[in-house]
DNA sequence: GTCTATATCTCGATAGAC
DNA sequence: GTCTATCGAGATATAGAC
């Protein structure tokens, strides 16, 4: 029930306190964003292992390579700093969603979300965990944008996909559980990296795998959507 | 960031600490067994909602209608009564797994292990978001059985779904990528529920709700595994 | 801006009365 | 078996020197 220490970062954010001040100001400037970012990096590595009562600041600065007192001159709490970093996720979350598109055919749209979704997965797995972390935790914070925001969002895309389906480019299916069922499969992979390594001895970071993933989804799922003549 | 009251369970646990004495060894039995298992429930309540550190025996307790230290007499310890609950929960969450058998044809064994899955999904919602949490945390204590027998029960069930796409029963597919997607598509509805009732202002508790989330992946999957000659 | 020191709080676990 | 009281560890946040 112990916890497992990160490796710390090789920060380049300077240990002499005295430094910055004979920075110029654009120079000064650079190192304040330096040295929120490798705070923020940390906290989500911490907070997307840990969730948020689980995460210590002191482990975040450790990891960022700061004092816990220079991290709360930075940020002034740690709701703060969490605060921060859910915000940086939701767009990277959020983006792929805009390839399913009516502009586009059906066929490509999917395979193109499909293709985006699991390259998140593989480049920004910690903000996947996080946002789950979050959803299980029922999204005391994002419970405004799930029903704001998301929500209508998700109502446009399903008229998207309802066309198709009317068009006869796909075979009639509830939006809402197609689009479940692509955020489920892609999601997946990040959110339960541990559980597919230890029964395939591969990730994502593996670029066979990923290629095989992609493929396999799209085409279980293309194929399950193809139209068919009762 | 303040952490959500649960609503304290109307437990049958007595108030009066005398009282046990004078029952018979049965019925004492009887009364240990009660207030064992709703300190285990209330413990899967909030473990699944705030992950092992997030929650605190003080909340259990409460929730159990017991006192911390009356807990503590149950339980030896956090970690104790933690373990207790994640062994608990393991059975159900692998129990659907039998139903892909090679001595039933693909099409029904799937469809039965979407329908018990999402089932156990609707039943046991909170142990398939502790199992996630656990996940998600690099599961720290389950690591080993991920690796031997959890590894070892899904090469047996990929050999089954090679057998029948070999047979010509479904289309090829890498049997691995097709358990994640059926363990993906099902457990998305415990584990992002919030998620999902925010946007479809449903529940998999909702018969109908259930039927059709049932029915859509069922059919979604079963077609997109329809052999076909190219 | 950065550090050390510390105030304050929460939590797990124990001690001891009943 | 159950309770109250409390200890000690660890966490957030602040104070104040430099």
């Amino acid at each position: 029930m112990t916890k497992k220490k990160l490796v710390k970062a090789d920060s380049s954010a300077q240990a002499d306190g005295t430094e910055s001040s004979s920075l110029s100001p654009s120079r000064r400037q650079r190192s304040v964003e330096l040295k929120t970012k490798a705070i923020k990096d940390s906290a989500l590595a911490v907070f997307s292992m840990y969730g948020f009562h689980g995460s210590s600041l002191e482990q975040i600065a450790e990891l960022a390579g700061v004092s816990k007192a220079n991290l709360l001159y930075y940020f002034s709490s740690k709701d703060d700093l969490y605060l921060y970093v859910l915000r940086d996720i939701l767009a990277v979350w959020m983006a792929p969603f805009e390839a399913l598109s009516a502009d586009q055919d059906a066929v490509s749209s999917i395979k193109e979300y499909i293709k985006q979704k699991l390259e998140v997965s593989r480049d920004y797995p910690q903000a996947s965990r996080l946002f789950c972390l979050e959803m299980i935790q029922g999204a005391p914070l994002l419970k405004s944008l799930l029903e704001g925001k998301l929500r209508k969002q998700v109502r446009e895309k399903a008229k998207v996909i309802k066309a198709w389906s009317d068009a006869g480019q796909i075979a009639p299916i509830d939006p809402f559980h197609l689009i479940f069922t692509l955020w489920a499969t892609t999601q997946h992979y990040a959110d339960f990296h541990v559980q597919i390594e230890a029964i395939t001895g591969k990730t994502l970071d593996n670029d066979r795998f990923l290629k095989s993933t992609v493929e396999n989804i799209q085409s279980l799922i293309i194929n399950g959507l193809r139209p068919r003549s009762e």
